[in-house]
DNA sequence: TGAAAGTTTGAACGCATATTCAAATGATAC
DNA sequence: GTATCATTTGAATATGCGTTCAAACTTTCA
């Protein structure tokens, strides 16, 4: 068990855990982009032209969008015939549930 | 169950909850603070000098960044006679849990 | 081949944000 | 009161981001 301050100071640098949900907290903190993932999370899979409509944007601000949150890995997609279909991508807000928790004092560290 | 279109738009305009919930995660959404709520989720109370030295910044931009994290309604903060206590929220992420779930689909709106 | 539908791309603009610095405030102890 | 420690505040700078627009690309179908 770590307790002292330099370990601790030693464990939130360089962190890829805490990097990685910053990122994709960063990401869904544009309410176009939460949206999106709201909505595939009850849609198994929609393309880009129905997501612009459902969020009341236009469709190369979701495709945008979209590019963001890929990047983030929160979400991934695939050719259907003409169209492209958008989904969440499994377990994707898993790390971010592990940094942080529901808030609340748990435990030291 | 509502399952139209035009219900589904509706519900994703003008709802305080992804708004808090975009508010909260793009306020965490840097490192920083991240590692700020990463930080005080470990620790019950923390000083604003001892939280600039655990994550390796100034303390005047500890302080900004405490404030924004107040104003997400993610952190607290009181007076300990000279020097002042911040700590989480009491369920400081409730709401982000209940928007983003842990990812992956789950059921029809 | 050519047209139409669906999507992506890159540049451009304006706006928000993180960080730094110096100065000001508040509390404590001598 | 004054010196010291802890914190906040505001301005300034630079960097990043969301959105829009026009143009390009891909697939399908006639």
């Amino acid at each position: 068990m770590r307790s002292n301050f330099q370990a601790i100071k030693d464990e939130l640098q360089d962190n890829e855990a805490i990097e990685l949900c910053a990122l994709q907290c960063g990401t869904i903190g544009d309410t176009t982009k939460l949206k999106i993932c709201y909505l595939l999370r009850h849609y198994p899979e929609l393309n880009v032209t129905t997501i612009a409509e459902f969020v009341s944007t236009s469709v190369s601000n979701a495709s945008h969008s979209l590019n963001k949150l890929r990047a983030a890995r929160l979400v991934k997609s695939r050719r259907c015939g003409q169209t492209i279909c958008y989904s969440l991508q499994k377990d994707a807000f898993a790390n971010v549930m592990n940094i942080i928790g529901s808030g609340g004092y748990v435990s030291g560290m």
